[in-house]
DNA sequence: ATGCACCCTGTAGCTACTAAAGGGTCAAGA
DNA sequence: TCTTGACCCTTTAGTAGCTACAGGGTGCAT
């Protein structure tokens, strides 16, 4: 299979499947006569745990551990699992984040009742220092 | 004042300082006579409202328009209420992004109970196929 | 005069792609 | 057979928003 099929199948734009096999994260695959790459479906295996993984928010860092992980048959469950945990550790630090960020938005929003930019509280609070 | 004062007083890296310079979002400083920026007030309060915004997690371009907005003290305040709703809405979008994500994870975390990785539901799940 | 903290410019690196330039390959239709 | 058009190739540079050098100069206290 050549690189726009593997490409559709994916969901995942050419030039970043060639970038992933840069990276080598994504093994080379073979080359035709012309010179094209020639995908397994092994490679649409890998590729589609990349996907998956990156859609999940794991960086590329830790998508590289994830695949060294599962590379080794025998090795307990227990580091992909530490993975998952420490990841949603970080999600909620960011939902937590997010959440305070709207609550002093809407605050602020909640303050813009003048007409002029001159007694504008929201354009007065951003300059505060505090 | 010089860079290193004014970066320990608004929490800046005295390199993102000179970095909002040359993206001209921060107007030059003064030169000293041994060539060091030395900074007014003025400059402490943009700088300020600059951090302050892109800690409420807006973009340069959008604080461009804020401080666009800002400058001009009889535009009617309208306009820096829509762009803060449309931030609030954007936030909004994330955390429910977020929101899903965690769920998937921890589902993917319920079904991780085996010993080896060749039976892992999170690799499997993942699009890994051994 | 010497040490040290601070400042300067310029350049390159980071993440995870994306785009574009300038060309080659291949199968189908006229 | 020739041409068209969709696909492929490599290389290079761009994106956001900084951050980190390298290789120097400045300013002040001892």
């Amino acid at each position: 299979m050549f690189i726009g099929e593997l490409a559709k199948k994916t969901n995942t734009k050419v030039e970043t499947i060639r970038y992933y096999e840069r990276e080598g994260i994504l093994p080379e695959a073979d080359r035709t006569y012309g010179n094209y790459r020639d995908y397994s479906s092994a490679h649409l295996a890998k590729l589609t745990f990349i996907r998956r993984s990156r859609d999940l928010g794991f960086t590329m860092a830790q998508v590289r551990s994830l695949l060294d992980l599962a590379d080794d048959e025998d090795q307990p469950c227990a580091g992909v699992d530490a993975m998952a945990r420490d990841h949603i550790a970080n999600i909620d630090r960011k939902i937590k984040d997010l959440t305070l960020l709207r609550a002093e938005l809407s605050h602020l929003l909640d303050s813009c009742e003048s007409e002029r930019i001159g007694e504008c509280r929201i354009v007065e609070a951003l300059g505060e220092r505090r």
